[in-house]
DNA sequence: TATCTATATATTGTATACCTGCGAGAGGGC
DNA sequence: GCCCTCTCGCAGGTATACAATATATAGATA
């Protein structure tokens, strides 16, 4: 936890104390300036912020809801651990959620989504060639939020988006690896073409896999470097 | 909300006043004594309980993220509502998530996993015999608990927990629904039966007929409630 | 009479101070 | 020398006081 006044950290939308601290220990948790495991005490923040307790021990409570901290009480807060075997689950509960999304969500979807889509995978396909993983990911994302969304269960496209909030750095990650973004264009192409012929079955298990084969790479990828530095 | 003293209410685990509270207000909700669309004021609970607003609000930013309310910055909370959209909303994701997780445990059922789903519907068709929803209703989470931990996957496992427990009162409603029980019974017994004959896709499959129904029967009779006493 | 405005009140957001429980370390006893 | 115990200090839990904002009400003016 660095230095850094409140007041010039969010630039945008957050009104209240609380809000902007439960945005800023997110950021730092998922850019990973905040460990794993690492404490996160509150009078530090607190003294570091220039701020009293009361907001942020408000919002480590949404924090805590939300799956980024752990508290123990009288013992304080610490960076929720992640395992391989967390990061194996919430890929197969992203897998079917949007698998289910998918196949809801392909008679529905209009010409201009399906132009979205190719567009999206277009852009990505660019931002892969570059080596540009942000930029990829964001757009990766846009892609899957566009069946989410037409599906039509909002609370579906909320639960997705409160999952991979929490795992937005393996996101990431996965992404980085050696040909992954190459990889995820050429199965985002054959997912447009199955939208386009409308076949949902071909569709939701296209997307599943899709998302089972970051899991499988990611989940690889952790097990070797633990391998390469010894156990945990 | 009813006075009543903070240090009486919970008998057991709780430590502190932010847990109690929390749990307090689920009860309300949960139970009906706290309406959808009902203002929450921190201030009138802390008189009620005697205690300060500090912990009540800890707790309000708890419920918040597990959707129980809704907060308005400077306006406050109120308890969120839940429309019959969102109740078949919850009902596809949790037909989803539940078959899946049938399907998955399929194969790593023990002998005694088996028994106890026999045990636990037999005993179901007593509780529906003598018309005690609340007792069937406890089986029944039962029952859904044993394949869904035995899936193997806690991460999922915790996701349908907190998704039933905001939706609890609509659960039992749906039970309480003429004939629902005594139907609820034979469905449990072919997912049974199918559990036996190993049979992962049957097995999942009829778990998720069995969200669905329940879910289908109940937004029906939301929609006659509705219609019956005039719109909104 | 209707509408706009200003003031008052109620409620939430934040800061500060105090209390309590737990853990680390020092001291003494075995 | 080892272990047990007591005490002190630190960090979190709670209470209270103050600041800021939204809503309601009352008054004045068109």
């Amino acid at each position: 936890m660095q230095r850094a006044s409140i007041l010039e950290y969010p630039v945008e939308k957050p009104q209240t104390l609380r809000e902007r601290i439960v945005e800023f220990i997110k950021d730092s948790i998922v850019s990973g300036s905040l460990r794993p495991g690492e404490r996160v005490p509150e009078q530090e923040i607190a003294a570091n912020f220039g701020i009293s307790r009361t907001p942020i021990r408000e919002a480590f409570r949404q924090l805590e809801s939300e799956g980024f901290i752990t508290v123990t009480p009288r013992k304080g807060a610490v960076v929720s651990p992640i395992t391989d075997n967390d990061v194996s689950e919430f890929y197969a509960i992203k897998s079917l959620l949007e698998g289910y999304a998918a196949r809801t969500a392909c008679p529905k979807l209009l010409p201009k989504d399906l132009k979205r889509l190719e567009s999206l995978n277009a852009q990505m396909e660019k931002a892969g060639a570059r080596g540009d993983v942000k930029g990829f990911f964001n757009l990766d994302s846009q892609f899957h939020d566009t069946f989410l969304i037409a599906c039509g269960n909002e609370k579906l496209l909320a639960l997705v988006h409160q999952l991979v909030g929490q795992f937005e750095r393996f996101r990431i990650t996965a992404l980085a690896l050696p040909g992954r973004m190459n990889d995820s264009v050429r199965q985002h192409a054959a997912i447009v073409a199955a939208f386009k012929e409308g076949d949902a079955n071909l569709v939701g298990t296209l997307v599943m896999a899709n998302a089972e084969r970051s899991g499988g790479l990611l989940v690889e990828d952790i097990l070797k470097e633990r391998t390469k530095y010894g156990a945990h």
